[in-house]
DNA sequence: GCTCGACTTGGACTGAGTCCAATGCGGGCT
DNA sequence: AGCCCGCATTGGACTCAGTCCAAGTCGAGC
């Protein structure tokens, strides 16, 4: 994920550690963490990094559209950082497991104009909901 | 809306002024209420309902399938009346305003098995996002 | 009209996130 | 290399939505 790095450095970051350690967190193997888990897991890294950074890091990195903010879970946010290809997302309503999906079709041709109300519509959030095998065993 | 009552009496419920009241604002022409909204209205009908109350009613609505919670905003869940016709939501970025749509095709259908993971997927949410005319406007 | 248990109350509590004034430090400039 | 400016970080207080609970209330079946 350093080209992260070398996007957000293109984009006129200023690079300090602490950034540098959020978005290696991203990096890493799991997907869709709360922002505090991204706090604990950057903490491992980097001791001092505040809570308040991560806010604002995750914050920036959404608003830069290089990260997603998904809220699948009423609890808290959580952050996708498989933004650049689109897709959604698969919820166990038991166990709160999520899944990226790829659905087949549009959604977004699915809305016809009449439906529209004026809206200029740019984007579609589709969340699946059901019960993984784990918990469907249990 | 007093068939929603209707109903309620028939599943047990014991009718109090409350419940009465939280039926009532939800029956109103309002729709998209916070429950904070929903406790506003209520006080205004009954001044010493509660916001436990109000939320457990709402709870319980919503676990009998009478109204649906919807999480558009990530501020504050939403309660949406309208939950015996299926639908989903048009919600502008800028102000937040809500309308409910009625795309054509089911999305259901469009995450083909390959995608399921072995989900037993039951229900599917959308989310339009876009630009209201009133913002546009501005 | 009594009684019992479901319902309500309100205040304390939690969890997620935001705000802000003080301080730190990245990096362009010389 | 060293300075300096201003962007970034810090941490602690704060807000906002929602949950919990023990005590008190009251709907409705008998």
């Amino acid at each position: 994920m350093s080209d992260l790095l070398e996007r957000l450095r293109g984009r006129g970051w200023r690079m300090t550690a602490q950034r540098r350690v959020v978005a290696e967190v991203l990096g890493g193997e799991h997907v869709h963490l709360t922002a505090d888990e991204v706090h604990s897991r950057a903490v491992a890294k980097l001791p001092e990094i505040s809570r308040a950074t991560v806010y604002n890091t995750l914050g920036e990195l959404v608003s830069l559209g290089e990260v997603l903010e998904v809220s699948t879970d009423k609890r808290a946010k959580r952050y996708d950082p498989n933004a650049h290809r689109p897709h959604h997302h698969l919820v166990c309503a038991q166990c709160g497991a999520i899944r990226d999906v790829h659905p087949s079709g549009n959604p977004l041709a699915d809305l016809p104009d009449t439906e529209r109300f004026g809206f200029t519509v740019s984007d579609v959030e589709v969340t699946y909901r059901g019960i993984c095998p784990n918990c469907a065993a249990a």
